[in-house]
RNA sequence: GCCCACGUAGCUCAGUAGGUAGAGCAUUGCCUUGGUAAGGCAAAGGUCACGGGUUCAAGUCCCGUCGUGGGCUCCA
C-alpha cells in the first residue's frame, strides 16, 4: 500500500532511502534490473531482478554499504527529460523502459491511470540515477543513517501480476531517530508477541490440523466458551434490535448458485461440488441466498418490512494455499451475517440502524478506534443508477450522523452495490477489517424478490447485507492480539484460579469453588503438588484474572487473598464481597 | 498457486566437518506441606514430516511430495 507523499512526514526520507538501497544493490550486482521502489508504512521497499537469490548476509553487506553512501552526503539531482532521452538512459534497464512506455500514456508506477502530469523525471544521487517524481532529502546525509534497517526479503511479481517475472522485494524501515527505530522495532515485537497463533496455541484456544486440512479451525474448550459468550452476547442484541434470528444449511442444490450467480462468477472461490443422487450440491460460501428463500416462503407485503434475518453462518471458501493464515484467513468460517429486506423508503433509517448497532457491538468488546470507508458506484455495475445514488445517500448520512470520518473509495464498490467498510485500530494501531454494510442490487433481482406496496402492485424490496465481527474466526483473532490473551473477565474462559497453599486446604477451596461457581463464576481450583508460587505462575502464564490463595488465615476468615494478573495483591478478601466484585466487573464488560 | 526459508519428544529449541539423537518446560512417580512468577530426585517420551536416491554409513547431502512461516495476489 503506496503512501501519499503530502500526507507522510517520513515519506522523503524513506522514499531516498529506496534509492540509496538501489545504488548499493547495483554496485553489488552490476547486471541487475531495477523495477520500483515506494515508500510504504513504515518503511519502504525496491523490487529487483537479481541473478541470484538474496541471504540475510546480504542484506547486511548492502545495510553496510548504505551507510556509507548516507555519510557521503550526496545531493539528490531531478531532472526533466524527453521521453526518448529517458528510454537511452534506461536502455539496460527493461523493467524503468517499461514504466517510461506507461508515463507517456499517463500511468502511474503501478501501471493505473495516473490523472496527474505525465512529465518524465529522474533523480540522482552520487553514482546512482533513478527514474522519479520524487520528492526526496536534499542530501543523502540527511536520512538518519542510526534509524535505518532493513528487514527482509521477499518474492514479489512485477506489477502484482503472477504472469509476470517474479522480482526480489528488499523491505527496509527508516526513521528520524534510533529511538523511533527501537520503537518501531518493539512494536513488531509486541506484534510477535501477541500474534494469535502463538497464544492460541499457549492459551489452548484452538488449532489447526493437518489431518483435518489448512484454514479448517478447531475450537479448543476454552476458546469455544469464549466463543460462546461472543455468540450469546451478539445474537441477544440481535434479538434486541429488531432481527429475527434464523439458521440454514451448509450446502445447497446447484440450481440456487446458479439462480445467485455465484457459479458463473465464484466458482473459483467455492468447495468443489458434491454429488447426491445425480443431483450436485455446493458448500455455501455466502449465506445470502438460504435468506433470501425465507424471505420467498411468502408473498410479503409493504407492512412486513423491513425483515432482518440474522445468523451465524459457516461459510467455505476456496481460498490458495499460501494465503491461509491462523483465525485471519481461512477456508470455513462463520459470519455474523444479517440480510436486511426493506421498502426504498427505509433505507435511511436501516443504515443508520446498522451503523449504530455495529458500533454498540464493537465497542463492547473494547474496540473503539474506528475508520470507516465508504465504496461507491465502479464502472462495471448492476442495478440503476438512481437507485445507487439513492442507496449511497443513505450510507453517506448515516457515517455522517455518526460523526464517523471516512474516506470515499470512488467507483471501488462491489458491482452489485454500494457499501461502508468499517475498521478498528486495535491495542497496537493495527487496523482490522470487522464491520460490512452493503447493498445488493443483484440477487433481488436474480431471485425476482417482491413486496406488496400501498398500491397493491408489486415492488423490489432493497437488499441489504450485513456483519458486524465479520467472522467469528477473524473476529477471535483479533480480540485475542488486542488483549494479548488477557481477555475481560466477562469473556475470559477461566475466571479465577483458587490457589490452595497445602493440601489440608484443598477441601476448602471445594467449597470456595461450589459457591463461587453457584455465583455464575468460571473457576478452577490448582490441584497440583506444585508449591504455591508455581500455581501463582501458571495461573499468570494462562492470563488468569483472579487468582485466590487460601491458606489457614483465609479459611478462618471464609476470605480469599486474591492477586490479580496485573501481580497486585489485593489481601484477603470476604468471598461474598469478592462475588460482588467481580459479578460488577462482568456485567461492566470491562 | 508462485519465490525464499523452515519441518528433530506434547511445547520451545540444540545437534559442530555425514558415524547411528540431546536440553529446558510440560507429563508420570517418589521426597518436600509451602504465603504471592519455577523446591529436589528419578522415570517415561522421538520410524528426526513423508517417499525415493547418493554413501560402508544420512537428522545432516540430492530429488520429489505434504505441511508451516515471510512475501506477492486476494479477502470475512
Amino acid at each position: 500500500m503506496p503512501v501519499d507523499p503530502n500526507q507522510d512526514p517520513y515519506y522523503r526520507l524513506r522514499h531516498s532511502a529506496a534509492h540509496v538501497m538501489a545504488q548499493a544493490v547495483l554496485e553489488q550486482f552490476p547486471e541487475g534490473k531495477v523495477a520500483i521502489g515506494p515508500p510504504i508504512e513504515n518503511g519502504f521497499y525496491y523490487d529487483f531482478d537479481l541473478p541470484r537469490a538474496l541471504a540475510p548476509e546480504d542484506l547486511e553487506q548492502i545495510e553496510q554499504r548504505m551507510r556509507e553512501i548516507i555519510a557521503g552526503n550526496h545531493p539528490f539531482h531531478y531532472r526533466v527529460v524527453s521521453a526518448d532521452e529517458a528510454k537511452e538512459l534506461f536502455k539496460e534497464q527493461p523493467y524503468k523502459l517499461e514504466l517510461i512506455v506507461g508515463l507517456e500514456q499517463g500511468q502511474d508506477e503501478y501501471g493505473d491511470t495516473d490523472s496527474g502530469s505525465t512529465v518524465i523525471s529522474t533523480y540522482r544521487q552520487d553514482t546512482f540515477e533513478d527514474l522519479c517524481r520524487g520528492p526526496h532529502v536534499e542530501h543523502t546525509g540527511q536520512i538518519p543513517s542510526e534509524g535505518l534497517k532493513l528487514m527482509s526479503v521477499a518474492g514479489a511479481y512485477w506489477r502484482g501480476d503472477e504472469h509476470r517475472p517474479q522480482l526480489q522485494r528488499i523491505y527496509g524501515t527508516a526513521w528520524n531517530s534510533q529511538e523511533e527505530l527501537e520503537q518501531y522495532l518493539w512494536r513488531i515485537e509486541e506484534a510477535k508477541r501477541r500474534d494469535h497463533r502463538r497464544l492460541g496455541k499457549e492459551l489452548d484456544l484452538f488449532s489447526v490440523s493437518d489431518e483435518v486440512g489448512g484454514g479448517l479451525i478447531l475450537w479448543h474448550p476454552k476458546g469455544a466458551m469464549i466463543r460462546g459468550i461472543v455468540e450469546a452476547f451478539t445474537r441477544e442484541a440481535h434479538l434486541q434490535n429488531g432481527y429475527d434470528w434464523v439458521y440454514t444449511p451448509h450446502v445447497g442444490r446447484a440450481h440456487l448458485w446458479e439462480t445467485s450467480g455465484h457459479l458463473d462468477f465464484y466458482k473459483e472461490n467455492m468447495f468443489a461440488g458434491m454429488d447426491i443422487e445425480g443431483e450436485t450440491y455446493y458448500a455455501k460460501p455466502m449465506n445470502c441466498p438460504f435468506h433470501i428463500e425465507i424471505y420467498k416462503t411468502h408473498l410479503r407485503s409493504y407492512r412486513d418490512l423491513p425483515l432482518r434475518y440474522a445468523e451465524n453462518g459457516a461459510v467455505y471458501r476456496f481460498e490458495r494455499s499460501g494465503v491461509l493464515h491462523g483465525l485471519t484467513r481461512v477456508r470455513g468460517f462463520t459470519q455474523d451475517d444479517a440480510h436486511i429486506f426493506c421498502r426504498p423508503d427505509q433505507i435511511n433509517t436501516e443504515i443508520s440502524r446498522a451503523l449504530d448497532f455495529s458500533l454498540y457491538v464493537l465497542r463492547a468488546f473494547g474496540l473503539t478506534d474506528f475508520s470507516a470507508y465508504l465504496s461507491t458506484m465502479p464502472e462495471h455495475h448492476v442495478g440503476e443508477p438512481d437507485n445507487w445514488e439513492q442507496a449511497t445517500a443513505a450510507l453517506r448520512q448515516a457515517l455522517d450522523a455518526h460523526a464517523l470520518s471516512y474516506k470515499v473509495d470512488e467507483g471501488g464498490g462491489a458491482f452489485y452495490g454500494p457499501k461502508i467498510d468499517l475498521k478498528v485500530s486495535d491495542a497496537l494501531g493495527r487496523e482490522w477489517q470487522l464491520s460490512t454494510i452493503q447493498f445488493d442490487f443483484n440477487l433481488p433481482d436474480r431471485f425476482d424478490l417482491e413486496f406488496i406496496g400501498e398500491d397493491g402492485q408489486p415492488h423490489r424490496p432493497f437488499m441489504v447485507h450485513r456483519a458486524l465481527l465479520g467472522s467469528m474466526e477473524r473476529f477471535f483473532g483479533v480480540l485475542i492480539e488486542h488483549f494479548a490473551g488477557a481477555f475481560p473477565l466477562w469473556l475470559s474462559p477461566v475466571q479465577a484460579v483458587i490457589i490452595p497453599i497445602t493440601d489440608r486446604h484443598l477441601e476448602f477451596a471445594g467449597d470456595v469453588r461450589q459457591r463461587l461457581e453457584a455465583a455464575g463464576l468460571r473457576v478452577e481450583i490448582d490441584q497440583s503438588k506444585d508449591r504455591m508460587q508455581n500455581k501463582i505462575r501458571r495461573a499468570q502464564l494462562q492470563k488468569v484474572p483472579y487468582m485466590l490463595i487460601i491458606g489457614n488465615k483465609e479459611q478462618e476468615a471464609d476470605a480469599v487473598a486474591v492477586r490479580l494478573r496485573s501481580g497486585e495483591d489485593l489481601g484477603a478478601i470476604p468471598i461474598s464481597a469478592f462475588i460482588e466484585r467481580a459479578q460488577g466487573e462482568i456485567a461492566a464488560r470491562t
